[in-house]
DNA sequence: TGTACATCAGTGAACGCGCGTTCACTGATGTAC
DNA sequence: TGTACATCAGTGAACGCGCGTTCACTGATGTAC
């Protein structure tokens, strides 16, 4: 399929590596992210990738990140794909944010819930979710100069709505609310219902509902 | 310490087993309860858990009822000391389950990830997780009748709360908020700041801030 | 109250498993001449 | 262009580890008489 894994006997196998390592987060899940399995996918034995990672750590870290980065390119795409309104902006990047976190479950559950990095492992992520948080705060704060986001703490709001978004992906991934649902409506309803819920509590009081 | 424990050369395994399997989990984390781990705090051999448990999966099992036991009962008590505003109580044991969840960070995970569980040790769950949830609808609807939650369907505003407090709770016991916190605030008075927030967006317009 | 016996909770050795990591190796690659 | 050689990506055997689970056992318990 991909060029570069024909080209000698040992080509691009890094990235070979971590296409495979996402073929096993979708197919088994996290805890089945094992060096020795990662490697039986890429076809290599289970001492080869110890040449591109010096740990199991250093492999779930490259993981981790390159989730980050695809997350945050969708995320922009989105936001850009929607006329200025900094309010619909923010909302499309929500929405980018839910949809990346249902499309790639067991991805995102490695990215936020640290069972496979070691401490240390997690340090290194501060920067990537501290810049988050930072660009959240600052899309809040510019909604408040708008008039179209209610006053209070932004801090707090940007970790309420973090907290929402992270807690539904979560409840879901976690096939913790699919059997709670009996009415006809879809995942995705309810999903929007959710967003929907939460702008709407963030909108000022004469914002329109988006 | 336990009186039980020194009747006999067995004693109450099983209640000492569970003990155990507690103290695991608050010192390890989830990934530290194995049999072995619990049998050795409990100064057993690691076969005698199966004359308790057939399975790994029913010792789990059994300590992940017992958090959703003592989570109800906290839940009810909180409740019961508030006077009887129905939109008070029910963030009163909103306030409860949160307190649960951060005080017992590692028991609420295994009860709510569902890493150690097989699938077939989640399904008996459901029934626990369908019920919590139908009690909060039903809070819901006796609020909106009274006019201090606004209009809509109970069933999202639930899954909203739900998602939001589950969300909090595992961004702080995965230390994905900590470092992000610089001002002196503590983790309560954020905690409290996306309470407020919560109730606040589900209060119908007219209603006061609680 | 005393004795014989059945029960069954807990023991410890053993099993097979998959894991992370190491290490001496080999053989294809790229390079110097 | 052709040859000799150094490099280094990938191999496969081996290590020690902790796990879940099984099994024949032992010895304290409760009970029948």
């Amino acid at each position: 399929m991909t060029t570069a894994k024909e080209k000698y006997h040992h080509g691009d196998l890094r990235s070979a590596l971590l296409e495979a390592a996402l073929a096993v987060l979708n197919e088994i899940g996290p805890q089945g992210l094992t060096i020795r399995e990662v490697a039986r996918r890429a076809g290599v034995s289970h001492a080869a990738p110890y040449r591109h990672f010096t740990d199991k750590d250093e492999l779930v870290l490259a993981v981790v990140e390159q989730g980050f980065e695809l997350m945050q390119e969708t995320m922009q795409a989105e936001k850009a794909a929607v006329p200025d309104d900094p309010l619909n902006q923010f909302a499309a990047s929500g929405l980018a944010y839910v949809n990346f976190a249902l499309e790639h479950p067991a991805h995102y559950r490695v990215m936020f819930s640290g069972d496979l990095l070691s401490s240390t492992g997690q340090v290194s992520l501060q920067h990537t979710s501290r810049a988050a948080l930072q660009e959240m705060v600052s899309n809040i704060t510019e909604c408040q100069h708008l008039g179209v986001v209610r006053e209070g703490d932004p801090v707090t709001q940007a970790l309420t709505i973090l907290s929402t978004i992270h807690g539904f992906v979560s409840l879901v991934n976690d096939n913790r609310i699919e059997h709670l649902i009996v009415n006809p409506s879809s995942l995705e309803s309810i999903r929007d219902a959710v967003l929907t819920m939460i702008f709407e509590g963030l909108g000022s009081r004469e914002a329109a509902k988006y």
